[in-house]
RNA sequence: GGGCCACUAGCUCAGUCGGUUAGAGCGCAGUCCUGAUAAGACUGAGGUCCCUGGUUCGAUUCCAGGGUGGCCCA
């Protein structure tokens, strides 16, 4: 064998996993790695990725490097196969969680405090807040080995990113997709802000009390003719039937005013009803009282929860019968203006609670306000911003939750509370900030008009290819189905200002600004100077006044963006245009704008990943703002993961206390680990526990399985001098160390890895086409596990062998392909182990790292399915002959004569393939096929419990029946699953209990239909095999506690104890027939036996083979080499 | 209250396109092997495959309902 003039670097089995990282780590950074793998692929066709931009105002935490893994794995995979990917990383720098941040920091919590602070300085502060940790974050970043372009990250405050927001948002508003509405949202009275959907879901308290009311809303004594309020009221005759069926005849009532009953847990928002909303399909009673005849209208179905007892049906009618019917509001504020007061059908009203009536506050309801804005009624408010109820209501002047007590009596006084069932324990949203309860209610804030497009959403998240495929059509085609209008603004200060200016005089006249040209435009001319480096934030850009077309000035509206539109205009706003960047093929490519971006190969990306959180988040808002911008989605192919939990299955979480540091485990583990449990441990999308232990499970596993296996065969490519290069003819293409060979080995071990390998190689690939890195890794695992412990583990002698044959040539070559191939296919997962063995392993000519290489081509004529079956069934036997030997106490040391296997036919033929490898693993002489019944003893009994039951009194006479019958037929039968029939009678496999037993002279143990005997007949020749294996067992041993070299020759002794001299003799005769044997095992260039150790010899006194033996060894005197 | 997901051994997870005896790793108990040795092999204990009903010759698997947990939304 030609001599490699480079030794391999030695590998110690000891390793130390994050040492060797930030060793790698260095390297790389010399280097300048990730710049080289782009240089590589600069004429290559891109891959473009977007980052989720994270908030880098915290520290990142174990699920930070969940979905920063994710992203990695799959953009190095893609570098692997000829692409180059596009990985900018990006901040998220706006947004209420900054500005609470600084809020907490000057122990404020208001907006009254932050406008005494001083917007300049508050947002100021919310600037230098966010990059606060983003040192944490590159280190973290870099030492889980994820490539990310960190140095070029857009960030979203720049004003270049805001520009290009506003960009957006102006061709929103141009396509008529911008408009401001009343919209009902949780605000809190104290704070006097909104709160967006995070926030409420932090504040939610469960077994709330509430008051809880039945109030009467009278049947009007007037009822109006006008039928057309909001183009819904019934045809006056239809009205006017309902009406009749109520006893309203010719203007009067004929029978007690009935009452419309609704409930409401907030008795406050009465003083603002404007209507009542009934189920149009749902059923209603009118219900007469026993006690005192009054009248009342609930839905049928909830009307004996809600009247109990002592009520009988006086009529029957729909809920659309009630269309348009007039009611007497229990109050009216003066500020309506021509209002009716009707029943009105709305979709929402369910009988799953309450009457069935629903009492509508347009200003304070989300339903209601839909309700309202359906029929065109106005939003009138009763209760200012504070949450104090407005003069002329009970009440009055205090805060909503004290008027409730208030009202409520003066509804009692006035005759219209129906019944009082406070308190109502139930769940209801309180500000997370300062506990207040809060309120829904109705302001103007923007929206974008999504609804128009809902359509082309839904018909884009067709053609993304989410993964797992559920999100599509489950939880993200879902809420595009429910989609609703985006409310954009937010009364707040740290954020992407709305561009939108309004003219003092003229509040219809607006003006869009759609970047700071437009600004400059219209600037009036003595804000002019203020556009000259104006920072784009509140309060600067506030001061910047327009001339409006009527004369007069416009300033800009108060709100700045939701953070959401920030990140969701990121595919568009992350560039500063004009910018010049590498296209496909490495050809220069200059972006003038959005549009050209939209037209570009840089849009859409091809893959974005995180976590299953962002559905509604990120998700949504890069398809919303796509469809609206550019017609289609803005991403792909898209990757949900799911959340990490803590070791107990609960949400990680700073205020729980239990959120895992990934410094702690990269520090103990390695990256390599943690990343490998990452992608393994649980498929992508699932919520995962977390714990260390599990990382350390993983890296004994499997890192340092492959570890040991990569030690190996370094220690004998050393000692053999083995260079791939020379050997280059054996692989196709000359492709030394590829999955490929240029034809199968001779061998059939080396025959069955490669085609294992050549398997492994297409189909991890295929999972990680399919961003499936989970399947990928457990693949790998299970062929490290077969390589280590099969491949390795049967192959071992050949590479001991002294003299350099073809054979271990071969060895050398298979197990070179499959580590250096394996190099390749974990690179994406874990990039520090793979980059280690690839450097040590590579051949002459390859790449510097093996992040320069391209991922291996398997040859699927190498893969022998036969073979790789034969081979598991290889594996099954040697262990149920293991398990043979080991219940009858004849050691695997011992050799025997045959081992006997009874299998199913069609596994017969794939005996022979495998033959060598149970003849070694087991220590046998021969392989014999067999009858079961000549590797076992059967016997079958009834199980009785069973057949008792189903024969009764015929019992006796199955019992005898089954002792005739033919054993080893009847248990056959049976372990194949089918019925038997014995003398008349038929039994199930159940029926019967099968025991094997072993033949005299055979141990057998048995897997289903396969069946496994060992011959354990001693001959005279075997047992001396068997003493001579011993007896190496025990010099290999003393060798090394001797302290020897393993390649050192030695002088071995052996004799009979003192004692014990007469029983030896035989056992002494067995070594000297096996003396070749025994001194090329253990390396002894001479073997004497019958003579006593020296005294500087290592010796001790050994049993063996029923006698005792003084044993030593030593190195060979000077005198006797020379 | 709605949507999505999960539920298999003490723990973390495979698996079953409906079919013979449901698996792995870890942990526990024991044995062996050892020139990969801070590895490795074998054995044992440990399972109502969440529950109920339906479809079926047959359901852990398919369907429906329920339960528990997670996430998202009300």
């Amino acid at each position: 064998m030609p001599s490699r003039e480079k030794p391999y670097k030695p590998v110690s089995s000891k390793v130390n996993f994050p040492d060797l990282e930030t060793s790698i780590l260095e390297r790389w950074r010399e280097e300048n790695l990730l710049r080289e793998t782009e240089r590589v692929r600069a004429g290559a066709p891109l891959f473009v990725f977007y980052e989720g931009p994270p908030t880098a105002n915290g520290s990142p935490g174990i699920h930070h490097v969940l979905s920063r893994s994710f992203k990695d794995v799959i953009l190095r995979y893609k570098t692997m196969r000829g692409f180059r990917p596009l990985r900018r990383g990006g901040w998220d720098t706006h947004g209420l969680p900054v500005e609470l941040e600084i809020e907490k920091e000057l122990g404020i919590s208001s907006k009254q405090e932050i406008e005494a602070f001083g917007v300049e300085e508050f947002n100021r502060r919310c600037r230098e807040s966010v990059f606060r940790y983003v040192g944490d974050w590159e280190a973290m970043t870099e030492r889980a080995g994820v490539w990310l372009d960190m140095d070029d990250a857009y960030v979203t405050y720049h004003n270049s990113y805001i520009e290009s927001a506003w960009w957006v948002f102006k061709r929103l508003w141009d396509q008529g997709l911008v408009y401001e509405d009343y919209k009902v949202t949780p605000h809190c009275p104290r704070c006097v802000t909104s709160l967006s959907s995070h926030e409420v879901a932090l504040g939610y308290q469960e077994n709330t009390p509430d008051p809880s009311v039945y109030v009467r809303f009278p049947v009007s004594e007037a009822q109006s003719a006008n039928d057309d309020v909001g183009g819904f009221a019934l045809p006056a005759p239809q009205r006017a039937a309902t009406l009749s069926k109520m006893g309203f005849i010719d203007g009067r009532w004929t029978a007690p005013r009935p009452s419309f009953i609704a409930w409401t847990t907030t008795p406050w928002t009465l003083t603002a009803n404007l209507a009542l909303a009934v189920g149009p399909a749902e059923q209603y009673v009118l219900a007469e009282s026993d006690a005192d005849g009054e009248r009342v209208i609930v839905a049928s179905a909830l009307a004996e929860r809600v009247l109990g007892e002592g009520w009988k049906a006086a009529a029957e009618f729909s809920g659309a019968d009630f269309t348009g019917v007039q009611y007497d509001a229990p109050y009216v504020s003066p500020s309506l203006r021509g209002h009716t007061h009707r029943a009105l059908p709305a979709g929402y009203v369910t009988t799953a609670d309450g009457t069935g009536v629903v009492h509508t506050a347009v200003a304070y309801g989300a339903e209601d306000a839909e309700l309202g804005k359906a029929r065109g009624f106005e939003t009138v408010h009763t209760v200012d911003l504070r949450g104090v109820v407005a003069d002329g209501f009970p009440g009055a002047g205090k805060f909503v939750k004290d008027a409730d007590a208030d009202i409520i009596r003066d509804l009692d006084e006035r005759g219209l509370l129906f019944r009082d069932a406070s308190p109502y324990r139930h769940t209801y949203p309180f500000c997370w900030r300062c506990g207040t309860p809060l309120l829904y209610y109705a302001k103007t804030s923007w929206h974008i008009r999504t609804t128009a497009r809902k359509e082309e959403m839904v018909a884009g998240n067709r053609a993304i290819n989410w993964v797992p495929g559920h999100i599509k059509e489950g939880r993200f085609g879902e809420w595009l189905r429910n989609n609703v209008d985006w409310s954009v603004s937010r009364e707040r200060y740290w954020g992407t200002p709305i561009p939108i200016w309004r003219c003092a005089d003229h509040p219809e006249h607006v003006a869009v600004a759609g970047s700071l040209a437009d600004l400059a435009e219209r600037v009036t001319d003595e804000t002019r100077p203020l556009l000259d480096g104006l920072d784009l934030h509140r309060p600067f850009v506030d001061r910047v006044e327009l001339r409006c077309e009527c004369g007069g000035v416009m300033r800009r509206v108060i709100e700045v963006a939701d953070a959401w539109y920030d990140s969701g205009a990121m595919p568009f706003a992350q560039w500063n245009y004009p910018v010049t960047v590498k296209g496909p093929g490495g050809a220069e490519l200059t972006l003038n704008g959005v549009d050209d971006l939209i037209a570009s190969p840089l849009f859409p990306a091809n893959y974005i990943t995180e976590a299953v959180d962002q559905t509604r988040g990120w998700f949504y808002s890069l398809l919303a703002l796509s469809t609206l911008i550019a017609g289609k989605p803005s991403y792909e192919s898209c990757l949900v993961l799911g959340l990490i939990l803590d070791g107990n299955g609960e949400k990680m979480s700073k205020s729980r206390g239990n959120v895992v540091d990934p410094w702690s485990v990269m520090n103990e583990h390695g990256a390599d680990a943690l990343r490998w449990y990452l992608f393994t441990a649980a498929p992508a999308a699932d919520a995962r526990r977390f714990s260390s232990d599990l990382v350390k499970e993983t890296l004994r596993q499997f890192l340092l399985t492959l570890w040991n296996t990569y030690s190996f065969f370094v220690t004998y490519a050393n000692i053999d001098g083995f260079d791939p290069s020379a050997h280059a003819a054996y692989w196709k293409d000359g492709q030394a160390g590829s999955p490929a060979l240029a034809s199968a080995p001779p061998n059939e071990l080396d025959r069955w890895i490669v085609s294992e390998l050549n398997g492994l190689a297409a189909a991890v690939a295929a999972d990680l086409d399919a961003l499936n890195p989970t399947g990928a890794g457990r693949r790998i695992q299970e062929f490290v596990n077969l390589l280590s412990n099969w491949y390795v583990r049967r192959s071992r002698r050949r590479f001991w062998k002294a003299e350099n044959d073809d054979d271990k040539a071969w060895a050398h070559r298979t197990l070179y392909s499959c580590l250096l191939t394996l190099a390749k296919l974990i690179a994406p997962l874990t990039p520090f182990t793979a980059d280690e063995m690839f450097r040590n392993l590579a051949p002459d000519g390859a790449a510097r790292s093996v992040h320069l290489e391209d991922f291996p081509e398997p040859d699927a004529s190498l893969v022998d399915d036969r073979l790789n079956k034969a081979a598991r069934l290889a594996m099954r036997i040697a262990s149920l002959g293991r398990n043979a030997r080991s219940r009858s106490g004849v050691k695997v040391r011992q050799p025997l004569s045959r081992v006997l296997v009874h299998l199913r036919p069609e596994d017969a033929e794939l005996l022979p393939l495998v033959a060598p490898q149970i003849l070694d693993e087991l220590n046998v002489k021969a392989v014999e096929t067999a009858e079961a019944d000549a590797v076992a003893e059967f016997s079958i009994k009834p199980n009785l419990p069973v057949l008792g039951p189903k024969l009764g009194a015929r019992i006796g006479e199955a019992r005898s029946a089954v002792a005739a019958a033919d054993a080893a037929t009847v248990a056959g039968a049976l372990r194949s699953g089918s019925r038997v029939e014995i003398g008349g009678f038929a039994f199930e496999p159940g029926d019967l209990l099968v025991e094997t037993a072993d033949k005299p002279g055979v141990a057998a143990a048995a897997d289903g239909a396969l069946i496994v005997g060992m011959d354990v007949a001693l001959t005279p020749e075997l047992r001396a095999e068997g003493v001579a294996r011993e007896f190496v067992h025990c010099v290999q041993n003393m060798r090394k506690a001797a302290g020897f070299e393993i390649e050192d020759r030695i002088v071995t002794y052996v004799s009979g104890s003192g004692a014990d001299g007469g029983s030896a003799e035989e056992t002494l005769a067995a070594l000297a027939a096996e003396e070749d044997y025994v001194r090329q095992e253990t390396l002894s260039g001479e073997l004497r036996i019958g003579e006593p150790p020296p005294s500087a010899a290592h010796a001790g006194e050994r049993e063996m083979d029923g006698a005792t033996l003084i044993v030593g060894v030593a190195r060979p005197r000077r005198e006797d080499v020379e």
